[in-house]
DNA sequence: CTATTTTTGACAGATTATGTCAATAAGTAT
DNA sequence: ATACTTATTGACATAATCTGTCAAAAATAG
């Protein structure tokens, strides 16, 4: 399934595309130095900007908002044993803080 | 179940133990106030500190470390919708990472 | 009240993140 | 081959964040 970064996956939308980097860095306003980095996965992204380009690329943001938060969740327990574990209970514990909040 | 975050864990530990945070923190090494903050949530606790505590505390390190780690993934998806989403996309993920791996 | 513990805020230094730019590399076309 | 476009890399300065230290204030205990 969706075993991609955020970075591979934007990487491919705009392949698809036939889109140049360039054109992409330019809608967006930043420097096309650092959107080649964010695809490859060496700077990290934005919450505006991976909205700007779901609006770019007309891809569902959900998808894409979901694979930015994954990442940034994976970044945390990379690497650490009981990563499967905590993520277990982070869901345990965001669902009671939902339950709560509402 | 753990719904408590880490700090508040390390503060019903320590209180149990009718331990002052002064002594806990000359133990560690750190200042008192920061021990403070980490039990409020103020300031984030490094891993190593929760080893030291678990050892200065007799208690389960496992535990406090999904306690630790769940706080940090938490962190990065408190008031995102999709953070139940990203977080099984997460799931998912390390398992095929961990797969790959051996 | 006095003593102890805890909290709070301000501060400086260290570390990390971010944007800009230029040089290099890689690919395409003529 | 050159010329052109695109993409990558690294260096740099600045900005933002993190970290520890300290002292004063607040809370609690005796």
């Amino acid at each position: 399934m969706s075993t991609e970064t955020i970075g591979e996956k934007l990487r491919h939308i705009r392949e698809g595309k036939e889109l140049p980097l360039r054109k992409v860095a330019a809608l967006l306003d930043i420097d096309v130095a650092i959107l080649s980095k964010v695809e490859r996965g060496e700077r990290r992204i934005t919450k505006e900007v991976v909205l700007k380009l779901a609006d770019i690329y007309g891809y569902n943001a959900d998808e894409l908002l979901v694979s930015f938060l994954s990442d940034k969740i994976l970044y945390e327990i990379q690497d650490e044993d009981l990563g499967i574990e905590a993520l277990k209970v982070a869901e345990e514990r965001i669902k009671y803080i939902m339950a709560k909040k509402k």
